[in-house]
DNA sequence: ATAATCTATTCGATATATCAAAATATAGAA
DNA sequence: TTCTATATTTTGATATATCGAATAGATTAT
């Protein structure tokens, strides 16, 4: 009747999955294996019974991709998610780095009512401490879709919105930095053949990034 | 490696029905199964693996008593199952009739630092909304014993300590008749043969409740 | 003391989710 | 096109948790 944490899990993890892909693309089976830390194989048993379910469209040898009634359970679960991240955040005040395994546990726990109570309580956020969008109780994500560092225009003031990867080390390295969503940055310079990109923060610090962690900072024009 | 929910529920259940019969009795399996709302044959099954893993110690055809590491255990889930009903009634302004099955999925998911920061942000608090003590950290239970309507002296002035009893239904008549925890009461009369005690609310409004009522809220003096 | 009753256990089956390893399909290189 | 490397699927097992029904043990009443 309703679906197990595996269930929800596997429907997450191929929305997020395909959002990162050309929309009209299927996922490939072993892409979704490693997102979910699982063997090829095992990802393919269960991909099949989500399928039998209708919740997604498996074509063999080429992915999956979610139907509609799978797109509006994985949203459920994304929204979950993050408005449990930013809970934990204002309201507990557990640091943005730790929030996500937190809350990767209590999505799968909280009743509609008790979410709603939440949403409620935060003013009906529209993003998490990472800045991902939280979809709305009718299952609208707000697509804002922003330049990285990596194709950003150069030399003007910009505002950090978004840190796309849940690694507590990485988002630890981010917060000392100045590089949270919500901070102001510039760029100085890109170095194709180095790899890298020179940010100046707010304090007037100039810090080195590679391209990797690069574009996993997201920002809009001030 | 971590115990499972299920492990969890074996246990607090044993727990929780251990400590309604005599400290040196066994909880005999079929009041174990009806408690989990399984068939007897599965708790049988289950328990021996929990004995197996020397949570338990199991009887054949007798019962089933907590050892040491399975009573630890078991109070942590209650600790963690206590807070979190105070803090969905306090924080989140949930009605204490609604948050007991909320807090039996979430007791499964929440980690240590978060149940911590639940404490701390509460005061420490002893006692949940229906009553029941909160163990803390180190899983030391105050044993408050209490009377009941049942035996508690008749025509002075009583505190509501405790509500014993997990239905919403009937929580929601306890609010409604003001014998929610913290109420001043008086008992009037108990008529054995009526099987009925009459209890005066604070409100000087008299209401009769049947001794299986009566039984399952607990005063103190005032 | 024996039967009847109640309680508990065992047995065979099922559902879910997983892995390791073998088999197979696809895509790209020679 | 044929071979090879890579990705995917299949197969057979395993772990956990459950049920229904058959069986066995314990308790109570006659």
């Amino acid at each position: 009747m309703f679906p197990s944490s595996t269930v929800e899990n596997y429907l997450k993890a191929t929305y997020l999955e395909q959002s990162q892909l050309l929309q009209t693309d299927l996922v490939p089976m072993g892409r979704l294996a490693t997102a979910l830390g699982v063997v090829p194989g095992t990802a393919t048993t269960m991909v099949k019974a989500l399928a039998e379910s209708g919740l997604v469209v498996y074509e063999p040898y080429s992915g999956v991709r979610l139907t509609s009634a799978g797109e509006k359970l994985a949203v459920r679960v994304l929204r979950r998610h993050r408005l449990i991240e930013l809970f934990l955040v204002q309201v507990l005040g557990m640091s943005w780095a730790d929030v996500h395994d937190e809350a990767e546990r209590l999505e799968h726990a909280v009743s509609d009512i008790l979410i709603d109570r939440i949403d409620q309580m935060l003013g009906h956020p529209e993003t998490d401490p990472h800045g991902d969008p939280i979809p709305d109780q009718e299952g609208v994500v707000k697509r804002l879709d922003s330049f990285t560092l990596l194709n950003c225009p150069l030399l003007i003031p910009l505002t950090i919105t978004r840190v796309s990867d849940q690694d507590p080390d990485f988002l630890r390295f981010v917060e000392s930095s100045l590089l949270k969503p919500g901070e102001v940055i510039q760029i100085e310079s890109r170095d194709q053949r180095a790899d890298s990109v020179s940010v100046r923060t707010g304090t007037g610090r100039l810090i080195t990034l590679g391209t990797r962690a690069a574009s996993k900072l997201h920002v809009e024009k001030f």
